[in-house]
DNA sequence: AGCACGCCGACT
DNA sequence: GTCGGCGTGCTC
């Protein structure tokens, strides 16, 4: 039998699969998703099987053979390969790159290579090394760890390999994971010792021995062969291990390693909860759903709910009736709004069922979470981003909460967007997808109402739009006050907080309230500039400012981690008028401070959220009022839900409407919109107070009226007006170099050969001319971050519509590169923006 | 990505 | 005349 294998080497050389013999004795174990130890170019490698064929007579004596098999049961199942390759496609990655993206960091698996001495060979090669190696080579063969003797005896690497040519010594190597699986030790009592009386046993033991008699008995009263850890049978009895394990010795028990799983909640109990009586709003679109659910066939919902319309409730039911036809699903939230309460729900509904995964557990966490999923202990699966690729096998709905939110795009490489993978896992499936979210993403918005506006359900469309418009128990939503900061520098208020937000302030310091402050501002840096000739510290090798860390009094670059003390004047004009700027929550808490004497201030920040569950802690405190105000950036945004929150303020609505990106007044408007969600959602009514320099902007104003039908209506005005999406599509190539002459001739070339490649497909046609396939490709101009790492970088960006394979059009023109020297030198990185298909 | 093979400068 | 620089090319 041959197996294709993608070996793991994320280059553009080997991202292809090569083939390999599965020896006889791993015939009955290796599966299409098995993962693999493959001998490549004198070295072994981690690989995944992704095809396995019968041996055909013309290739098999030049193949090698697969050495080893690195798990018990695939860690990739066929849908995930298939899935894999289309991201690979898709997204312009490495197929590796996709295919380790799928599992737990757990399992990637890195070389560990041995040396040992071939002891049927002469000793005269010995004098071939010297005294200390040969001496370390005895002692330590056959185990002697190959970097360790690189590190040891660097001098002599040239001589070993000699060796290893002749037969002298022998290398041998194999994948070893980065993380086991935990272990824990554990004892049972073996059936013919159980069997026999008591009494009998007894007489094994001294007559001194009580703690072991106290062992034996409690042993003995378990039911048959039942395993217990041997720190479970210390705790119980209070006695030390050393007692278990002379009951081992003795072979009245028999000691065996207990696989264990961690479990980062145990020890936490979830309240059960009942599911609750939808209201009419929330039923209608439940039965929406179920329709499809129970048909099996892929369909994509976009649920626009407003805040505290119950949307959550709508999930629970939906994934209630995908399990009960025996089917998984997945929950996606943004990271930063996977809470303890978050989960509580889900864990309070549906019970040991849920496996968590996100960013904060620990790998080996992570990876027994996975594995309970792998293995069917779990139905389903709530994480962020990467729990897209849950290893379920029947996928009946993948739920994905806030879908506008930008973290769900991966800025690495692979730089999928879940949303896009979410809809192509479902159709393979037959699975059904919810988008769901207040705010939803004009792209998403455009896809569903245009392929269904009146969400009623049709043969031959595969989306829908629902929509609830009424927050359960009929809430209203919070008085939105826009506040023209420009009238108060008039007034001659020059602090950051206007006359009305410090009164609501006071207020609700007298009445014991809470209140939440956000700072709006897209990043936390904090740079560093001279007042007196406003020279800013930049990193030398990256066109980016350096960052201030307060605690470590450094400045730092974020992009390539160069840091320098932090100076004490200007390094330009040597004035001492040196200051940090940036954020500015220190700046707010410190004029609260002023203002409210005695005022309990919650930051968060970086500064403030960097440890393991700070981020918890803080909100737990909060939760628990000991805080008056919490102040930070996005992150307060995000599905908070206290009831003693009357007042939301953000300080300056407008810092993230002016930022370079073409969404801006989209992510304006949801940040804004989703805040003033966060006032009185209990019995309390909210106040929500927002400050800006542009009250007259569009964002501001429909966010003000909780109006996203006339914010989408103005938004896409604009787009369609200045040509961004979804009148069209965008795909960003960036190239990078340290030599820019270089650099600029190269992206001129690339931009030159991919006008031909598409004229000559026919496609390079303005976009205003209405051709329904036309492509445009702007640049190279310098990316908006100029320079990294030492290195230039250019970009071109590519605006397309219709049918356009855009992922092959660029690798066709890269391909074109036969000259190695540009091939190897040139760094590309390629974006495609998130499109929603349908 | 590694690692081997191969063709040119500074040393015993 | 050899050691070693890293440019180029291959890995089932």
């Amino acid at each position: 039998m041959i197996a294709k294998v993608i070996v793991d080497v994320p280059s553009r050389q080997t991202d292809r699969p090569f083939d390999y013999i599965v020896p006889y004795h791993l015939q009955e174990w290796v599966e299409v998703g098995s993962r693999v130890g493959v001998p490549f170019g004198g070295r072994v490698l981690q690989g995944f099987v992704i095809q396995l064929q019968e041996e055909s007579r013309l290739d098999q004596h030049k193949l090698k053979e697969i050495a080893e098999l690195l798990d018990a049961a695939p860690p990739l199942l066929p849908d995930l390969i298939e899935l894999a390759s289309w991201m690979s496609h898709k997204y312009c990655c490495s197929h590796t790159q996709a295919l380790q993206a799928m599992i737990p960091a757990a399992l990637k698996g890195k070389e560990e290579r041995f040396i040992s001495i071939n002891d049927d060979e002469s000793d005269e090669w010995k004098s071939r090394v010297s005294a200390p190696l040969l001496h370390w080579l005895e002692q330590h063969s056959p185990k002697a760890n190959w970097t360790v003797m690189m590190e040891q005896f660097p001098d002599e690497a040239a001589e070993i390999r000699k060796l290893i040519k002749d037969n002298k010594l022998q290398l041998q190597s194999y994948i070893k994971d980065k993380l086991a699986v935990k272990k824990v030790q554990a004892v049972y009592m073996p059936m013919q010792v159980q069997q026999q009386p008591f009494d009998a046993l007894l007489d094994q033991l001294a007559k001194t021995a009580l703690k072991q008699k106290e062992v034996l008995q409690y042993m003995y009263e378990q039911p048959q062969e039942q395993t217990i850890p041997i720190v479970n049978v210390t705790k119980e009895l209070e006695c030390a291990t050393s007692t278990v394990r002379a009951l081992v010795e003795k072979e009245l028990l028999i000691q065996i390693d207990l696989e264990q799983q961690r479990d980062p909640y145990a020890g936490r109990h979830f309240k059960t909860t009942e599911p609750l009586l939808l209201t009419e709003e929330q039923q209608l679109v439940f039965e929406q759903i179920a329709i499809t659910l129970d048909k099996q066939q892929p369909y994509t919902f976009l649920l626009q709910g407003v805040t505290g319309s119950g949307k959550t409730e709508v999930y629970l039911q939906s994934i209630d009736r995908c399990l009960k036809d025996g089917r998984q699903a997945i929950v996606l939230v943004p990271e930063i709004s996977l809470t303890p309460q978050m989960v509580e729900r889900f864990k309070g509904r549906f019970g040991d069922q849920v496996a968590v995964m996100h960013s904060r557990l620990s790998g080996g966490e992570r990876y027994d979470e996975w594995r309970r999923i792998r293995n069917g202990e779990s139905m389903v699966a709530i994480g962020a981003r990467s729990a897209i690729f849950a290893p379920f096998q029947q996928l009946g709905l993948i739920i994905i909460d806030e879908e506008h939110e930008s973290s769900y795009k991966q800025e690495e490489s692979p730089k999928y967007h879940t949303r896009d993978v979410a809809v192509r896992r479902a159709m393979m499936h037959g699975a059904t997808v919810i988008l769901g979210s207040a705010t939803p993403s004009l792209e998403s918005y455009v896809a569903a109402s245009m392929s269904n506006p009146k969400g009623k359900l049709s043969e031959d469309k595969r989306a829908a739009l629902l929509s609830m418009t009424k927050r359960v128990n009929d809430r209203a939503l919070p008085e939105v006050t826009v506040i023209d900061m420009k009238e108060e520098l008039l007034a001659n208020n020059r602090s950051m907080f206007s006359r009305r937000l410090h009164e609501a302030l006071q207020e609700r310091l007298q009445k014991g309230e809470q209140s939440v402050l956000l700072l709006n501002r897209r990043g936390f840096a904090t740079f560093i500039m001279c007042r007196s000739c406003s020279y800013t510290m930049m990193c030398p090798h990256c066109d980016i400012a350096l960052t201030y860390h307060q605690k470590s009094q450094v400045v730092r670059c974020h992009y390539c981690g160069y840091a320098e003390q932090t100076p004490t004047v200007c390094p330009a004009c040597t004035s001492e008028h040196i200051r940090f700027f940036g954020t500015g929550t220190q700046k707010v808490e410190a004029e609260l401070a002023k203002l409210f004497p005695g005022i309990r201030v919650i930051r968060m920040d970086v500064d403030t959220t960097s440890g393991k569950n700070a981020h918890e802690q803080l909100l737990k405190q909060f939760e628990s009022r000991k805080a008056d105000v919490l102040l930070g950036t996005q992150m307060v945004a995000k599905g908070l839900d206290f009831p003693y929150v009357t007042l939301v303020g953000v300080i300056a609505a407008d810092t993230s409407l002016h930022l370079p990106d073409f969404r801006a007044a989209e992510r304006t408007f949801q940040l804004l919109t989703q805040v003033a969600g966060r006032a009185g959602r209990h019995h309390l009514p909210g106040e929500v107070i927002i400050q800006s320099y542009t009250p007259e902007h569009y964002a501001i104003v429909t966010s003000q009226q909780h109006d996203y039908e006339t914010f989408v209506q103005q938004e896409l005005q604009h787009r369609r007006m200045l040509g961004y999406p979804p009148y069209c599509r965008l795909a960003v190539v960036t190239m990078s170099h340290d030599q820019l002459p270089l650099l600029s001739q190269v992206s001129h070339q690339f931009v030159e050969d991919l006008r031909q490649l598409a004229d000559h497909e026919g496609v390079l046609v303005p976009l205003s001319s209405g051709f329904p396939r036309s492509l445009e490709v702007l640049g190279p101009v310098a990316s908006p971050i100029a320079k990294m790492k030492d290195r230039y970088r250019f970009q071109c960006v590519l605006k397309y519509r219709g049918s356009i394979d855009i992922a092959a059009l660029i690798q066709g023109t890269l391909h074109q590169y036969k000259e190695k020297s540009i091939q190897k030198k040139i760094q590309y990185s390629i974006d495609i923006d998130p499109q929603v298909i349908m």
